[in-house]
DNA sequence: TAGGATTTCTGACGTCTGTAGTAGGATGCG
DNA sequence: CGCATCCTACTACAGACGTCAGAAATCCTA
């Protein structure tokens, strides 16, 4: 279980600790819109698991509270999530990509992003070899 | 339940009903690979389940086995997981487009690819307006 | 038409996810 | 100190998925 598959709601909750840091049961469950925020001890069950598939750990204790940080780095998890995904599409990346675009989520400036990147790897492929 | 959200095997069934056209059960089986094929009732229950989704139908009967048949597109299906992917990500693309990436699963030809089908739909959203 | 082969139909079970209630211990305030 | 509050720990449950076995119905063939 080395790069345990977060859900969705695992993801979110990690999230808080990525972006705020170590954070208690409460922070975490408040750190949702108040529409649709699920119970604290729901939040509560979801930071267990978390912590039954390593994916964080209780730093400390503030009162009787226990403060939580995240032990995988969000980038291992998006990696798993990326992964995942592909597995649907047989690794093809074409019938994604135009889904994507005709969605409108992908953006000039993200294809010119990645363009950028292909070309910075690229060069530094050419310079490992 | 007018788009369900297809798991993963259930998308490798769809993909035989897609690719193949109308199959029966043992047909759909016995497209997986020899290594780690399900049996043939798990087969059978996935259908069924697919069926009670309305994703696909059952077309005609051939002797005494049921020939099923897709009842939603691959398009679809697919575009339904893409959304369901984004959101993990809460819709932004920089980093998914980063993961490909560097996994190496976006190729130059992807990202040219894309730049074309951008193009494409920036002159086509013009000439509309 | 009888028997083997093939299919269907049903029931079952473990895991994962999301959801949350309850009981009891710890904290802090008046 | 006593009580309201907060947090923890535990338990429970339903729905989706993947897995499949067993029994009954149906079909084909000798």
């Amino acid at each position: 279980m080395r790069l345990p598959k977060l859900s969705k709601l695992e993801m979110q909750i990690m999230d808080v600790l990525w972006s705020t840091g170590p954070s208690a049961i409460r922070e975490i469950q408040e750190s949702f819109g108040a529409k649709g925020r699920p119970a604290y001890t729901t939040v509560q069950t979801m930071v267990y698991r978390l912590e039954a598939k390593k994916a964080l750990r209780r730093a400390k204790k503030i009162g009787n509270a226990h403060i939580f940080e995240a032990m995988i780095s969000r980038e291992a998890a998006q990696r798993r999530l990326v992964d995942e995904f592909l597995s649907f599409f047989g690794g093809r990346m074409q019938p994604v990509m135009a889904h994507l675009i005709e969605a409108g989520n992908l953006s000039p400036k993200d294809v010119a992003d990645a363009e950028r990147l292909l070309r910075d790897l690229a060069a530094k492929r050419k310079k490992d070899a």
